[in-house]
DNA sequence: AGGAACACGTGACGC
DNA sequence: TGCGTCACGTGTTCC
């Protein structure tokens, strides 16, 4: 430890105190290229040493003092950073940061897709799921995924059920009815911190793609024949 | 600059070298308060110095370049970070942290609220405006604002054309419409970096329903009479 | 040992 | 001038 050797010299040169001697004290010198010489630095500066001034000392200490607060404001936002990340802790400072700025990037790319975009359901039911990004480098991935088919009860629940299941994020879900026809339309990603699923692209757009399948399929299996009995609207299936 | 005198040691007890040039030389060392004495540091921690270890030397400047690759890569990120808060320049490290703190909040919690939330189409025409988060601290401020009315053809090019004049940012916006009956909910937020409206609450949130109301008057000066004539459903304001 | 990561004090620069 | 911020080299600790 070479800290706290201003303040022993604070002690010995200032007011207060009788204890003047003997207190281990440190020192930074420079090695003079001009002249090849050792000398204190601040006799380089062109200044007295005969007794060490105090000011230039009482300087000095405040100086670090000074320095050590602003670390503190540093080092205090950066630990609420952490707190902000997934794998929050066991995080290089660099590290840290980069993941942030992944993060910030990421927030904001889905913000600005979640304003825009309408769409009005058809009559032909369909399931599609498309890429909208897919940034290799921060592993930034943003999925539409639509279903369109007729409305039922249970259907927004079950909606939600798969996608709890699929353990993506919905950063905008649109729904529009129009005559018993009801098209949802999702923009996902995957959950916070799950770079790692990046990797696994097209794995998860096919999983997105089966669970929206099997919604539409349990629509058709539990009510096909009733429907087609009272109202025989056509009706195609794409997948 | 008191850079480079590693350097400096190194071309004079190392191999290579010739255009190593007259840089000035400096060194730390300690005032040793046990034998009350100047030596160099390294001789204080038990080495033998009469000719400068060239190991030791390398290890230092070893020591000090990678040091300087850690703050290379922290300030780069730093950078980085500058080009995504919207005062980019002029800013003080720790400000920025602050910035990018909450920038983070904010998006977070306007993506946690983004993914929730259906309603239909009641007959009463309305226009509601609540606030649904108001971080006094970081001046996070989420909006919900809705509108339910008789569906028309420019209906949403209106409204798209409130919410930029408006300055706000849309989180979020649902449409759903049933029986010719439409409602839009809108999460809606300041602008990025406008932490400065957080004071002006009220004011936004009466010229978001303002403008709400506007559309709403809009449809009905236009065609209530036609509305009326022919369809005479029961109809109520609400504001 | 030997690199990686952190906190510290210090010189320099700007207001 | 004094105060705040930055970059630098260094001491220290952990793996």
């Amino acid at each position: 430890m070479h800290n706290g050797w201003i303040e022993s010299l604070m002690s010995m040169y200032c007011e207060n105190q009788s204890s003047r001697n003997s207190m281990p004290v440190k020192h930074s010198l420079v090695l003079d290229g001009d002249k090849g010489e050792l000398v204190k630095a601040s006799e380089r500066m062109g200044k007295k040493i005969g007794v060490p001034e105090t000011k230039t000392i009482a300087a000095l200490k405040s100086h670090s003092e000074a320095e050590r607060r602003r670390r503190e404001r540093i080092n205090a936002h950066l630990v609420t950073l952490r707190g902000l990340v997934p794998n929050n802790e066991k995080m290089d400072k660099a590290t840290l940061l980069a993941e942030v700025i992944c993060q910030v990037k990421q927030l904001r790319a889905a913000a600005r897709q979640a304003s825009e975009g309408l769409h009005i359901p058809m009559d032909a039911d369909e399931v599609q799921v498309e890429i909208l990004e897919h940034n290799g480098g921060d592993g930034s991935l943003l999925l539409r995924a639509s279903l369109c088919c007729d409305y039922r009860p249970d259907l927004l629940s079950d909606i939600r059920q798969a996608i709890n299941d699929l353990h993506i994020q919905v950063l905008k879900s649109e729904i529009s009815t129009l005559g018993g026809r009801v098209k949802t339309v999702f923009l996902v990603t995957t959950g916070e911190g799950d770079n790692g699923y990046a990797a696994q692209l097209e794995v998860l757009v096919s999983s997105v793609r089966a669970a929206l399948s099997k919604i539409l399929d349990k629509v058709s299996a539990s009510t096909e024949y009733a429907q087609e009995l009272f109202s025989p609207r056509k009706r195609q299936r794409v997948s």
